[in-house]
DNA sequence: CACTTGACCTGTCCGC
DNA sequence: TGCGGACAGGTCAAGT
């Protein structure tokens, strides 16, 4: 859920609302969603100031004074919702409604701040993360030595794309997609949006794809995260932005989340099967299935 | 090394 | 209505 447009917005949102601002506490419940030693978050955490809120593939890394980040990995149900108080942003600021609502029982991180806003850190699942490291070391996680180029920097062309996806010629095309080493940020939705603006089959083997299909696709790509961050994100479930509010891309979505619904160039009804082990939503006659190679 | 599968979690939905 | 199981999907570890 929450790929590159959704981190993109929710990092937006972010750098509105609390560069600046100084932490004077840090909560958390489990180990697992904020696993720091409390010697490190009185430290380093408690007492500094935002800097500055930036991203890198899905990942969000919050500076702080001390030279230490938070960074932080979504997943698929985390949430970083900000809550103002009406002293700082005065009454009928957009997230006014949200006072009162947090922390819920989704709630792992609060941060709070020396105006007495908030910064949740929401996951029902429990499978994203908040780490305090040293800013200089970020670059050093294995994450982030691995991960390929972000999609929408200028300087990433299609050939580079091609030539990444040549490291993964036996596996879909999708599957080499959603790998992170290939290129940064995509997940499910995005995935299966660029490959119905492509028009591949996303069994399709990259071995297979011709190298227009892949200019195509990488032009696919863009256009599709790019109008996402426009429209602040797909809520397919429960990802809202550091405002609580949903993002509104499905509503232009051609194929995610659209089976039994008419295909937007050819009127095909769209279906949804299983590709790379995930739900994959294509139109049969846009995206035909790959041919068999004879036994 | 390339590639696939299972694990991590919990809320929701579907069928009985 | 209640209940079990399938499902959702980002990443990593472990398997082939």
């Amino acid at each position: 859920m929450p790929e590159l447009p959704e981190v993109e917005t929710v990092r937006r949102g972010l750098e509105q609302f609390i560069v600046g601002l100084t932490v004077v506490d840090a909560a958390h419940d489990t180990p697992k969603s904020f696993p720091n030693a409390e010697s490190d978050v009185n430290e380093f955490l408690i007492n500094s100031t935002i800097i500055s809120v930036k991203r890198r593939a899905k990942v969000l890394m919050i500076e702080l004074s001390t030279k230490y980040s938070l960074v932080i990995h979504l997943k698929m149900t985390g949430q970083l919702v900000y809550v103002n108080n009406v002293e700082r942003f005065g009454a009928g600021h957009p997230n006014e409604s949200l006072i009162g609502q947090l922390p819920d029982k989704s709630t792992r991180v609060t941060l709070t701040f020396a105006d007495q806003s908030s910064l949740f850190f929401n996951d029902q699942r429990k499978f994203g993360w908040v780490r305090l490291l040293p800013t200089a070391e970020i670059v050093n996680l294995d994450f982030f030595k691995k991960v390929g180029p972000e999609p929408l920097n200028a300087e990433f062309t299609w050939q580079e794309l091609h030539s990444r996806l040549q490291r993964r010629k036996n596996t879909s095309i999708k599957a080499a997609i959603l790998d992170q080493t290939v290129l940064a940020g995509i997940g499910n939705i995005y995935a299966d949006e660029s490959l119905w603006g492509a028009r591949i089959h996303p069994a399709t083997l990259v071995k297979n794809v011709s190298a227009t299909k892949i200019k195509l696709l990488f032009t696919a790509i863009q256009a599709v995260l790019t109008q996402s961050i426009a429209e602040g994100g797909s809520s397919d479930r429960n990802y809202v932005d550091a405002a609580g509010n949903r993002g509104q891309y499905l509503k232009f979505a051609n194929v995610f989340r659209r089976e039994g619904q008419p295909c937007n160039r050819c009127g095909t009804v769209i279906i949804k099967t299983r590709v790379a082990t995930r739900g994959t939503h294509t139109c049969p006659k846009c995206q035909p299935e790959p041919k068999k190679l004879p036994v």
